[in-house]
DNA sequence: GTGAAAGCGCTAACAG
DNA sequence: CTGTTAGCGCTTTCAC
């Protein structure tokens, strides 16, 4: 008898463990574990008096120990720029929820697209044994990767691309170009591309790639607007801006608000389409035509790749890229350029 | 020796241990744990030689084992209802960044508002040892803070109210005193209140409470209006309703949706005064006028209260309730009733 | 079908 | 200042 008696818990009231459950239902330790861990080999007598002293005991088992003896945790970690962007948040709570679904629990990390503050985390996660990590909006630094795949933990980058892991995201180039396409049908010709840090590098560039070479398919002249810059000057005067692209919703809905308190009324006067498909840009007030991706199917896709990582031990199999197509949502930002 | 050899390291890549190190730097494993704990009692000396083969080695703590046996995580829980809620992601990103400030990893839970799910989080975060839980938009159901209360585990009550536990609030009687306050001076007489199931009940409850006196104070009817209720029959007719304080400003914003929807302008036919002061609201084409939350001071407080339960064995002291003011934020919603 | 034994990687007295 | 010792609560062969 390790424990005197399970009347300790009276006076002393631990939680009580697999050996209290064991004493009080007179059997050892592993069989208790055999019944708790559903590992068939119970009678059913003995399963149902194990049954009873666990509920009567209250007994829960320690996921610490448990993790510690398969040196591995049922947990994944999630790394997000920003849990304020609704769009990251949306995703994060998908994460968790279909995580939850399939028996892992997520360690959810916002790194504010700090680098010193993503490698902490990834620090933290590693230490407390994950099983995969998934990266969205990652920073795309070569550190943090490198330390995740010394130490032979999974990872899948979701919504933005890098050729060193396992992807799932849109495809960012077919997705400016239905952009572009929606203006010129609507008889814009002068479309200029706002864009700037508050997207991801490897994102920014197929982006803007994908703008430009749409111009570029109908004869049309690009041009790169910085989204800190004001862009209303380039709406007046000769030749002037009619249409403009934008990196993402965020800064669709900054732009529209900083050419509107410079007397440019959207759409009447010029026409602003988005990326990303925020659910701030579907309000009746905002009515943001936008490039929408796909959030649950990025998180499914992503969380099946990472799964697939973790359960075959594929170490060096080369990354899998998953492509998935983003859609169009006309709304309100967008109309005929004026004659 | 208990390992053979660190050149298992080259055949075998696992994870080394605190063994390894010890074996490489030629000291024991308490004096690696001494140097890995900062627990003083080390010579210059051989803190180096240590440090120096934990750098060789690459080794990392195992936090699962380092919890184990402190019987112990450095882990909280964050319980959200929705986390695509703006106002609770803001939250818990706050939470998350100020618990890993103080060296505590954050486990959020997403809820869905759903009891079960509640539930079954709740046993997780049990099982994982967490040191204490905050709790986002509880549900308010007395098993779940049973539960944790029998597992002894510290628990605040973030944004809403609930006298079974430590909580953090804003007072919402005062909120929506102010709400009435200022359409009062603005010369409104009709003024109804919008709420529904978005809204926790006991927060539901209060708010309406502070309209109601509000109300009072000034010699007016209450009328309470459900927000899935369409409002816009009040507006019209012969003592219509001027303007709206609504539960929430999400409810607000759609109720602004359903009025325009419906051919009401706002304000200039209708005021609106939301509840919360979420980051949409302040859009200028949105341009809610509401009463605005402190976020920061919530999290802040919510987890200081929980980190002073964490460090003192204070078992049955009575639950502390925070009151913060909530402050109203003038925009363009609310304006002087059409004469 | 069940139990005994041997750890998982680490901390925390307690000696020396 | 450093090493020895004894577990934390659980899983997992391997006998019986």
């Amino acid at each position: 008898m390790t424990r005197p008696d399970p009347s300790r818990l009276h006076w002393a009231s631990q939680r009580p463990t697999i050996v209290d459950v064991a004493n009080l239902s007179g059997v050892s330790k592993s069989t208790v574990s055999n019944v708790v861990r559903n590992s068939g080999r119970v009678s059913e007598r003995t399963r149902e008096r194990v049954l009873e002293s666990i509920d009567i005991l209250g007994y829960r088992p320690n996921a610490l120990a448990r993790d510690l003896v398969r040196r591995r945790a049922s947990t994944i970690g999630v790394l997000v720029g920003d849990l304020a962007n609704t769009f990251y948040a949306e995703m994060v709570k998908l994460m968790e929820v279909q995580a939850s679904g399939v028996g892992y629990t997520t360690m959810i990390c916002n790194t504010d697209g700090d680098l010193a503050l993503e490698r902490a985390r990834v620090e933290t996660l590693l230490e407390r044994a994950v099983r995969g990590v998934v990266l969205l909006q990652f920073s795309g630094e070569r550190s943090v990767l490198d330390e995740l795949r010394a130490a032979q933990v999974p990872v899948v980058v979701v919504s933005c691309w890098d050729d060193r892991a396992d992807c799932v995201a849109v495809d960012d180039e077919a997705g400016m170009r239905l952009a572009v396409e929606h203006l010129y049908e609507l008889g814009h010709r002068r479309i200029a591309h706002v864009t700037g840090r508050l997207l991801e590098d490897t994102t920014r560039a197929a982006r803007f790639a994908g703008y430009q070479s749409a111009m570029r398919d109908h004869g049309l002249s690009a041009l790169k607007v910085d989204a800190d810059d004001s862009a209303h000057e380039l709406v007046t005067g000769s030749d002037p801006v009619t249409a403009f692209v934008t990196g993402n919703d965020v800064m669709a809905v900054r732009l529209v608000d900083a050419l509107e308190a410079a007397g440019v009324r959207v759409p009447a006067e010029v026409s602003v389409v988005g990326f990303d498909g925020i659910a701030l840009g579907a309000h009746s007030r905002i009515a943001l035509t936008t490039v929408s991706q796909p959030r649950d199917e990025l998180t499914t896709r992503g969380l099946g790749l990472l799964l697939e990582r973790i359960q075959s031990p594929s170490g060096t199999a080369p990354p899998r890229l998953v492509t998935l197509p983003p859609t169009l949502v006309v709304r309100g930002s967008t109309a005929p350029p004026r004659s």
